[in-house]
DNA sequence: TTGTAGGCGTTATCAT
DNA sequence: ATGATAACGCCTACAA
């Protein structure tokens, strides 16, 4: 009795021999079905308190029945707030990025919003395009991850006048809201581990040079090889792009050296993969000859083999916390300007005692 | 200058003393500016050949320095069409569904089409509240990738009247689009394969019983079976639930079987990491003591020690697919019914010669 | 408690 | 080639 029902109300307002699919049913069929004006409609259907209890009820029966559902766009042009946000990331097919946007989505759709996504690419033509869409779009608010190219599009999106959160930038600016994971701590715990297991040649494998999140990172390395007295060695740094193909090559420069490492830490749990590999390939044994720690915590830590020690961040609860301070400064709140959240060490079979 | 037109144009529709941030500059503010009315720089905005060139660039040039953004939510208030799809995944923090989300997003992006995301995490509760979501936003279209409770709210996606693509969807019906793989023909290889192998007692550890993938598989599977003569051994068929943990606990069975498998088939290759770990847990190596192939090739599947086995889904390709199609839905084209993409074997070092 | 009127920012349909 | 005017579907006054 549904589809009956709907047809009805659709096919009252459509005139005879329509090309396109029937038209959905719109606040004034149901008006009309219900013998009453669209504002009581509208307002039965918003549970306000000013109109009767049984009309209400009688109208929201009707509207069921009907199917109706109010349209979002009509509501948003006259409320001037679209509940909508935009959320750009580099690439989806990243488990990082991944995590942070399930935790953005959930948060999101618990609060009534709907998120229009986004990959950059770390395109700036592409990523220009995408804001323009969410401009032309008029979301609510925006949040960035991983941002490669914050400070050259920033301003375009300051322009569009609503709040920006922004989930380990690596620009970090003065003017925008975000969520920060403590990268030195973080790195600075994984290199005490592997002080403590006795290494003292210990190599980084970093992300391309020049990213904040590389530079924290690095600095907490040096910092707990400083605490242990472990002299800097320049050629134990290396860099590579945060993605295993990347990490191969860059760890190769290690595997080399006349005194290669014994223990290495990884920017990621993505480089560590590459590196274990290429490890491997090398006829080298982790943990045996050579520890490797990760940082992330991706999925399949655990099931690599041996199983990665990394750095756990709270993927998922970052994107929950983005979220949630967005909509804090989109109700017109205030929120703290970053968020930081805390590392945790995870030690598991790639990291040993050095031999 | 930017700024400052930007001020200005907003400005001057802006009682004094507004509480929330100054509102974008509308078609009438730009009208106004360039001293024509608003339909005529609709018209400019758009291209059209009916406005005179040096109006029409007068007012482009007055339209950019002011950061006009036509509002799309107006413009679908009035066309009907919003030039949005929903998409809805399980979840994305799932790699083959990442990659498929991959791909919608590309290509929708490409063709002016903005994505709304929506996990359903597998709750039908959030499913229908995610659909509604959609209907209310009047998107144009919608995609579901690995559904697995279509049947049930496939009534409430046809009243939307908007067309439907599925992404191998698990209970496929027959009013509605998809893009499927060859689950029989790809399982059928990489079983083929572990024959050709000389293995004989081949298992095969599924996804939950039931879904149309897991069954198209074993099918593929027992069909290389039978060809080679190999009688059915309903012992060697296990189910997990497409994740990691749920294998270590199917593959469990196997191995403490009187006779073990000295093969095994994964659903996926979730499936394949979790049971290659247990394989490990108790002693025993792959590929020496036990081949593994997967389903998928996920990006880690090169990274595994060793490199899995697996066969190929095209899944960036597959979203392209879906979303390529589903444009042509909503122009009202006609559109194949099922769109079947092909897999491919990719041998890697998980599977070798019987011992 | 309900209805009437107006407007949100566009595009579409007429005129001119 | 351009302008006036009317939708689109909803919400928010204000009037009754």
């Amino acid at each position: 009795m549904l589809d009956k029902e709907a047809g009805k109300a659709a096919g009252a307002a459509q005139p005879a021999g329509q090309k396109r699919a029937l038209r959905q049913p719109s606040i004034k069929d149901i008006a009309r079905l219900a013998r009453v004006s669209h504002p009581t409609v509208s307002r039965a259907l918003q549970n306000s308190p000013l109109v009767n209890a049984q009309t209400a009820a009688k109208i929201r029966k009707i509207a069921d029945e009907a199917g109706y559902r109010a349209s979002a766009v009509a509501r948003g042009l006259v409320t001037r707030r679209t509940r909508t946000i935009g959320l750009v990331v580099t690439t989806v097919a990243d488990p990082f990025a991944s995590e942070v946007v399930c935790g953005v989505e959930e948060t999101a759709n618990d609060h009534g919003y709907s998120v229009f996504l986004a990959d950059s690419n770390a395109d700036p033509v592409r990523e220009k395009k995408v804001v323009q869409a969410f401009a032309e779009r008029r979301v609510d608010g925006i949040i960035v991850t991983s941002s490669r190219v914050g400070a050259l599009y920033l301003p375009l999106l300051a322009e569009m006048m609503v709040p920006i959160m922004l989930v380990n930038d690596q620009y970090p600016g003065a003017f925008v809201h975000s969520v920060m994971i403590s990268n030195f701590e973080g790195m600075r715990a994984a290199s005490e581990h592997l002080v403590g297991l006795g290494h003292r040649r210990i190599a980084y494998l970093g992300d391309k040079f020049g990213y904040a999140s590389d530079t924290e990172r690095v600095a907490g390395y040096r910092a707990a090889l400083d605490a242990a007295g472990i002299p800097a060695m320049p050629e134990l740094i290396v860099h590579g792009d945060g993605k295993p193909e990347a990490a191969m090559t860059a760890i190769e420069k290690l595997l080399t050296l006349a005194d290669p490492p014994t223990a290495v830490c990884c920017y990621n749990d993505m480089s560590a993969l590459g590196a274990m590999r290429q490890i491997r390939a090398r006829g080298l044994r982790v943990p045996e000859d050579i520890s490797v720690a990760g940082f992330d915590d991706l999925f399949f830590a655990s099931y690599t083999q041996p199983p990665l020690t990394t750095v756990r961040q709270p993927m998922r609860r970052m994107g929950q916390l983005a979220m949630e301070n967005l909509i804090k400064l989109m109700s017109g709140e205030e929120s703290v300007e970053q968020i930081k959240v805390d590392a945790e060490l995870i030690v598991r079979e790639s990291t040993t005692m050095r031999s």
